[in-house]
DNA sequence: AGCGCATATCTTAATATTGAGATTTTCCCT
DNA sequence: AGGGAAAATCTCAATATTAAGATATGCGCT
């Protein structure tokens, strides 16, 4: 039926990555939405009690969004006292985002849950195949970013 | 040092897998944004021209988004010419999205290159670990799907 | 027929995100 | 030292998205 046999799958790998992504992603999302934070709010939140202080630039690069957004949500969780802006003493243009004690009280205790939520949003790979997709995808991400100029 | 070997890696998975789709979907959004159109217009778009005239409410389930953003972005393809509403003669609380004969000719125009674009950043695995990848992601992505309730 | 419930679209206000560019500070070059 | 390019954050207007609910229609039951 298909007289050039291996065509190219690109669009095809493009979508079920599109669309994979999208339904984990709603499970987390509906998730984070029970703790009373947007998932972007979410995402630095976890960065920086991960990761520890980071510089709002760095922010941005890790979780894609612009500097005014990052400005914003920084705000935000600031005035929920979430996150506490440092001035960066070698560099005066620079801010650190820093978690807070509330910060990490907060996540001390939704984490766990959150890590539920995606264990069951991912429970239809069995462990083999989680570990070849993660290496699959990591080097599809790493390869794209690349590529991204 | 792990003294649990096989630790639980679905957080692992999700968030290479939230990083390979951010950046494939840069690239993607990228190239959309030469054409003039928003990458949620676009999809809207491109699923009208490959599956056919859809119920708003049906393209709201392929392309997840709230039915007041389906009714707004399908204004705007409207206001550009792109996509028609027709009402559905059995049931009138449906109206059908419809692709135009100027959509479709502004898909032949882009689409080849939006294929390109998407080749390009894929093209970090090779045609057989894309394949493994393809049968990962599309049991993932259904999985989660139908988790969702 | 008529009532109640479900479904599809639309409306509106609130919120999130982008894009462009202003401001401040640093770095590099001479 | 001083000037210009680059970098980090912020501002602001425009746009996109959600959430909640209004409206209109269809479906099933009695």
């Amino acid at each position: 039926m298909n007289a050039e046999n291996n065509r190219d799958e690109s669009l095809h790998l493009f979508i079920v990555l599109s669309r994979a992504c999208e339904w984990v992603t709603a499970h987390a999302h509906r998730d984070i939405r029970r703790y009373g934070l947007n998932p972007t709010e979410y995402a630095v939140l976890e960065l920086l009690y991960h990761k520890g202080s980071q510089p709002l630039q760095q922010i941005g690069g890790k979780i894609l969004m612009t500097s005014g957004n990052i400005t914003y949500v920084v705000d935000k969780l600031e005035q929920k006292g979430l996150v506490a802006r440092k001035p960066c003493p070698e560099d005066r243009r620079v801010s650190f985002a820093q978690i807070t004690e509330k910060g990490k009280a907060f996540l001390d205790e939704a984490f766990p849950q959150h890590r539920k939520a995606i264990e069951a949003a991912v429970a239809g790979l069995s462990a083999e195949e989680k570990r070849q997709a993660i290496g699959l995808l990591k080097k599809l991400g790493i390869a794209a970013q690349e590529s991204f100029k």
